[in-house]
RNA sequence: GGCGCUUUCGUCUAGCGGCUAGGACACAUGCCUCUCACGCAUGGAACACGGGUUCGAUUCCCGUAGGCGCUACCA
């Protein structure tokens, strides 16, 4: 078989925010369009009018604009297969359904949703199929001429695909292998609506999978009970030798409890579901998001890779382009995986690490000013550089660093208890007097000069040291004293410790 | 209920007939140390169950049980 191009899409409905799950798929066809060299579209499966969610496309294209996922063609990006918006592509499908409808492959049904909810009581586990359709009433069982009246009297009615029940239908799913289900327990489904004369997801699938000549179809487990349904759709347009090939990847699931994950959970368990925050048009509610959570669009990247798949060594910190090169469909797992934030916090801080003080800092600089601190970037940094390996998120530095900024006014009573000793006034009013003498206040001159003082008096280095810690910071806390001294300057620093000799 | 997918430490997973069943997160302990962290080291912790196939099953097959999904004029 000759090598296709290899062409990816990932094709969201605009009904709301970006499930974190929905971004993994997305990541995923990304991964494996780049290691192809092949194309990536992104198409808005817009058929359903009635849940339309305004500023959703927005959102979900600002999102991977942020991940750094980037397409090639589709809303927003441009190309040569467009529309990309299904919502204006109304006349292309009303002509593959005409074609279905002329061959017999699909008819016309006019059972209103009234009838068929009615039908349902009736009857339990009702489906519309080749066993029940005869009872219905559709162009299958009304005569022509009533048909051809019922749609020009206006009533509306639904174009269902006709099924052929008795045969295994199998799907080749690139993660799972030969998947056989009979076509008996396959309903008619409805594949276009007059109401709104649009498709429904199947038909639109199918036809734009074709038109924009998709070579893998790379999508959640949710949809393979429908893949038989889709490949005997291409097999009806006579698409077969171009349809593409599937792989069903497993869903994320509660972290803990059953089921998918939602945004409850999040919620409940304090975690974002969403990449960026995202303000509710119609209730005002806002969901907190990765990105404003203060987390680095790398961690976000790598964790969700890893959730599913890994690239069978024992390296779990992967760069985008890392995890292009070793992307492997055929190794992602089976079976659903529960969702784990606390390792997601994890990858964060290994990410924190990495990065750049100085691309950091803004970031830090932005939590500083909301808590009215206005400082030099470099003294910013400077923090970032000192603290940030104990964070997993910037946004945890605050308070954890507030001293170098704030004062302290109040001393912990525990620490007071433990490291203000009898004689700590004593040799806090002697540092003063070494730190003042100091010919510079660089870090090594204050530790050579306070070495041998303390060597000279026989003091002990942790007496001296956790009571110095207590004037400058409050509390038994933070980096190595010169740092903090240094940091603060000679100024401030006996300031500070005079401050506390008063209060202590 | 029907149909499909799935099942290794608490969690994410490696394993593709013979291993002391490996790694990571989390947890515990220790080390480091002027404090708190970080870091480092160590430890506990798993093949759902029952049948086969085989000299030998975590691995292959079949059941059972559990989990998940689908079962709309939603995607």
């Amino acid at each position: 078989m000759a090598e296709r191009k290899v062409r990816v899409r990932f094709a969201p409905s605009p009904t709301g925010p970006l499930h974190i799950g929905g971004v993994r798929t997305a990541l995923y066809n990304y991964l494996f369009a780049r290691q192809h060299g092949g194309e990536m579209v992104f198409r808005i499966e817009d058929t359903d009018s009635t849940r339309f969610v305004p500023g959703a496309e927005e959102y979900i294209i600002e999102s991977f604009r942020w991940l750094g996922i980037d397409f090639d063609e589709g809303v927003s990006f441009g190309g040569q297969h467009g529309p990309y918006r299904q919502s204006e592509r109304r006349e292309i499908y009303k002509k593959y359904v005409d074609q279905l409808l002329a061959e017999g492959k699909a008819y016309i049904a006019f059972d209103t949703p009234e009838e068929l909810a009615a039908k349902r009581e009736e009857i339990q586990n009702f489906q519309y199929d080749a066993q029940t359709r005869t009872m219905m009433r559709n162009s299958l069982t009304l005569p022509k001429e009533e048909v051809e009246r019922l749609i020009a009297e206006g009533h509306q009615y639904v174009v269902r695909f006709r099924i052929e029940p008795g045969e295994d239908v199998h799907v080749q799913d690139i993660i799972r292998g030969d998947v056989k289900i009979n076509s008996s327990i396959l309903d008619d489904k409805v594949l276009y609506k007059s109401a709104d004369q649009l498709p429904t997801y199947h038909l639109a699938n199918i036809v734009d999978d074709h038109l924009m000549e998709i070579s893998h179809v790379i999508r959640g487990e949710e949809w393979l009970p429908s893949a038989p349904l889709h490949v005997l759709l291409y097999r009806a347009f006579d698409w077969g030798d171009t349809m593409p090939q599937f792989a069903h990847l497993p869903l994320l699931l509660k972290p803990d409890g059953k089921g998918k994950l939602s945004k409850r959970d999040g919620d409940r368990l304090g975690f974002p579901v969403f990449p960026l925050e995202w303000h509710d048009p119609k209730t005002g509610d806002v969901s907190r998001g990765y990105r404003e959570d203060g987390y680095l669009p790398q961690a976000v990247v790598n964790f969700l890779a890893l959730l599913g798949w890994n690239p069978g060594t024992d390296q779990e910190l992967l760069t985008m382009q890392e995890l292009i090169n070793q992307f492997d469909l055929t190794k992602c797992s089976k079976s659903g995986a529960k969702f784990d934030y606390v390792k997601g916090t994890w990858f964060n801080h290994e990410y924190i690490l990495q990065t750049d003080d100085a691309l950091l800092a803004p970031q830090f600089d932005t939590i500083l000013r909301e808590n009215g601190i206005e400082v030099p970037m470099e003294r910013v940094q400077e923090v970032v550089r000192m603290m940030k390996g104990r964070v997993n998120f910037t946004k945890e530095l605050w308070p954890l660093c507030r001293f170098f900024f704030v004062a302290p006014t109040e001393y912990d009573e525990k620490t007071v208890k433990k490291r203000w000793k009898e004689y700590s006034p004593q040799q806090m009013q002697e540092l003063i007097g070494i730190l003042e003498a100091l010919p510079d206040f660089s870090q090594e001159a204050q530790e050579q000069a306070v070495n041998r003082w303390i060597e000279e008096k026989e003091y002990k280095l942790g007496d001296v040291m956790n009571a110095w810690r207590l004037t400058l910071v409050g509390e038994g806390k933070g980096p190595h004293m010169y740092e903090i001294s240094g940091f603060l300057g000679r100024e401030e620093t006996i300031k500070r410790m005079r401050a506390a000799l008063e209060r202590l």
